[in-house]
Formats: structure tokens, sequence, C-alpha cells
DNA sequence: TTTTAATATCGTAATATTGCAATCTGTAAA
DNA sequence: TTTACAGATTGCAATATTACGATATTAAAA
């Protein structure tokens, strides 16, 4: 085994688990941060301020972009990430749903 | 390698991770969209509404638990099972601050 | 007290993730 | 064209996750 059912469940339910799943790292929280935290779009910055291998943050930025959390822009020798939202909306309406449902249990 | 190297982030970055790690699973997702629509808490019927086996499950809530996004409170022979929704509005605010933003970017 | 039902834990096999050095693959400048 | 730099990809070792059968554990019921 180790291989997640994903055919078991709904895609709704996988699409939040992937999402989520893309996140569930700090550096590529911290990759997001930079993202929003930055006026203008970053490249090569990012690898300079994580305290990780080049190959290690591209390998990340991969997974972000795989997941559709970011998506990148050929500019000159350089990439330019930008934060893409549309797909971000699905997991939050997801937490939506979980934190604003008057509470219905009373253990 | 193949360990995270977790003190190199903000104690803020591994807490939205760690919760969205929790969340980043299919079984998981379904186990917190049960607790919602359910109008009690539920506690074996979680292992009953799943398509994996009860050791798997309790293994899943065991995670939802840790990472404090559920908790289980002993009731006669059977646990009833919650969601917290403290833990939750970190992830959320981060989510908040990744997609409320003007977009700054112009790739 | 013995039985039974509900959960948790253990052990284990299969697979996935993390991290990095080394090595490509462009693209821009020289 | 050669050089140099920005990124991606590959290969690999260490560790983590997923899943489940088997086996505890715990509490009500018989």
């Amino acid at each position: 085994m180790g291989l997640t059912k994903t055919e078991e469940f709904t895609a709704q339910q996988n699409a939040v688990a992937a999402l989520a799943k893309a996140i569930g790292h700090p550096a590529r929280v911290a990759i997001l941060e930079l993202l929003v935290t930055r006026n203008n779009c970053i490249c090569n910055d990012i690898v300079d301020e994580l305290p990780l291998a080049q190959a290690t943050v591209s390998q990340h930025l991969k997974e972000l972009k795989q997941a559709g959390i970011i998506k990148g822009t050929i500019s000159g020798k350089s990439i330019c990430y930008c934060i893409d939202t549309t797909q971000l909306k699905t997991i939050q309406q997801f937490l939506t749903l979980l934190t604003e449902k008057p509470i219905s249990c009373d253990c």
C-alpha cells in the first residue's frame, strides 16, 4: 500500500486536498508569502531568500505551479512567478464551510 | 535527507503548513465534510461512511486531532468528534492574504 | 466477571516527499 | 559563436505517509 485511494473520493474532495497538500510545506508557505509581500514578481530572488538549495526551491515552485497556485512567465533570462487566486478559492470555500457553520456539536 | 527543515522557517509558516498538510488528504477532507454536514457529532459512523479500513480512518482522525482541527470527546463506548475552528482561522487568514491583495504582478 | 462493541496502536509493505549535488537547457551578453 | 547566468531536470539517499491486518484497550452490557 502507501498509495492514496484517490478514486474513492469525489473530485471536489481531491481538489481541496491537492491544494492543501501543495500549501502543506513551510518552504512553499514562505514562497507564497514572498510573492505577496513583494510588489514585483520575484524569480531568482526566491532562491536567495530561502534557506534551501536552488534545486529544492525549483522543485517546490514546480509543485505550486502544478497545483495551479502560482504561474510562471518567462522574462528574459529569468522567470517571473505570480500567485493565481483562481484555484485558491476552492480551498477557501471549503474552509468557510468548516468555520462558518453554527456550532452543531455539543460535546 | 527527506527531512523538512522546520527550524529554518518561522513558527507562523510552520503552523500554516502543518494545518494545510493535515487537510491535504481526500480522506481527511471527507471526514471534515461529514462532521460539518451532520447535525450531531459522529463517531463510528465515519468508519462506515469512508472507503477505508477502521485502522486507517483512526489514523486520519489522529492526524486531524494532532493538528488541532478536530477534538474528540468520549461518549460512553464511542467517541464524538467535532471541528475546532480556532486553529483553522490561521490558515484562513493566510489564504485571505494571498487572495485579497490587489494584483501586484504584471506578468 | 465475561462478553461485546468501539477505538486505538503496532507492525509492516508500498509508495511519496524532501533535499541536494550534478547536470542539462535555454537565453542574453560578449 | 563562446561565455555566463537563470532555472529545470535527474539521480539518489533519508525520511514520511498511506493503508491494513492483527492485536491491544476501554467501557457498557449481559
